[in-house]
DNA sequence: CCTTAGACCTGGAGGC
DNA sequence: TGCCTCCAGGTCTAAG
């Protein structure tokens, strides 16, 4: 479910309302969650740790802990929630919420933070502290951020050197930007007028600017209106953006705000694609056997 | 090395 | 109402 813009948010209010907070018991109830270790160590473990600090790489949330980083992967529908106290667990509707919830963090407060993840894709971790967040090994093949400010068209370039998939499927890994997922990156190839069926390898270091540029763009305005929700997308009780006014093309049926062509949807890789055959154009690159490029 | 299909899960929506 | 099929914002892997 969640891309940059609205892990962010699950960032910023996990950092408002665990800051400092120690870690009394954790519970477990579908083991498979966790990535790394059976799941009782990881619950013997991150007892009698206290939440530190709170950061993003691309979609993961890494919560630092006083001895260990934890690593959480909401995948489609992760959700943290935070109740008051078991009484209020209690309260919670059983086959709406409890028996999705797969995790329990109990602090000293009294108070639970739920792990809740109705299809059991989201992942969680624990690791040895390490200075270099691409030292951990969930997060050893994640390339920049995608709001990383030295992110430049030289690194997208050198990516995209040889490289035969679609665009779509190119900004949708996660080693090339990190942080793009399908509703994003249908809005960005928009912006940009490329169609996501351009070959990486085609595009020019002024295409690879305009990407960027479109992507810082998209990204920050999404922040701005808190995210996306389009299924399920929340935090908290109750949080949820409004991102999905916005959007340009994804999952629109209509015409195109540009040229009033209709928008057409494709599935790319397994990924349902929207985009204006129209605008969004295919570009080629035919200067590797001696004929000049053109235009 | 690169690329693609399938697997992992559940629930909601729409057709009959 | 029930049953069936398809769909979903992500990522890993196995196989070509």
């Amino acid at each position: 479910m969640p891309e940059a813009p609205e892990v962010h948010h699950v960032v910023q209010y996990l950092q408002r309302h665990l800051a400092n907070q120690k870690i009394v018991q954790a519970i477990v109830t579908y083991p498979p969650l966790i990535d790394n270790m059976p799941a009782q160590n990881f619950c013997q473990q991150i007892q009698g740790q206290h939440f530190r600090q709170f950061k993003r790489l691309g979609k993961y949330i890494i919560l630092e802990l006083d001895d260990y980083t934890f690593v959480s992967h909401l995948r489609m529908e992760g959700k943290f929630l935070i109740v008051s106290s078991r009484e209020e667990f209690e309260q919670l509707d059983q086959i709406r919420d409890r028996k999705h919830i797969h995790a329990q963090f109990v602090l000293e407060d009294g108070r639970i933070v739920c792990y809740k993840d109705t299809r059991k894709f989201g992942r969680m971790s624990l690791w040895p502290q390490q200075d270099d967040l691409h030292h951990l090994k969930p997060l050893s093949k994640v390339g920049k951020d995608v709001l990383d400010p030295t992110l430049c068209a030289q690194d997208l370039l050198k990516k995209a050197s040889q490289r035969t998939i679609p665009l779509k499927t190119f900004l949708l890994d996660q080693s090339v930007i990190a942080g793009i997922g399908n509703i994003y990156a249908d809005e960005i190839l928009f912006a940009t007028r490329l169609s996501p069926y351009c070959m990486p390898c085609d595009l020019s270091k002024k295409d690879m600017q305009n990407i960027i540029e479109a992507t810082r763009s998209i990204l920050m305005r999404a922040i701005e209106a808190g995210g996306t929700t389009i299924l399920s997308f929340s935090y908290g009780s109750n949080h949820t953006g409004s991102f999905q006014n916005q959007l340009q093309v994804h999952g629109q049926k209509g015409n195109c705000p540009i040229c009033g062509h209709e928008i057409e949807h494709q599935k790319i890789n397994g990924r349902t694609t929207y985009f204006c055959p129209h605008c969004q154009k295919l570009k080629k690159k035919r200067s590797r056997k001696n004929n000049p490029i053109k235009e």
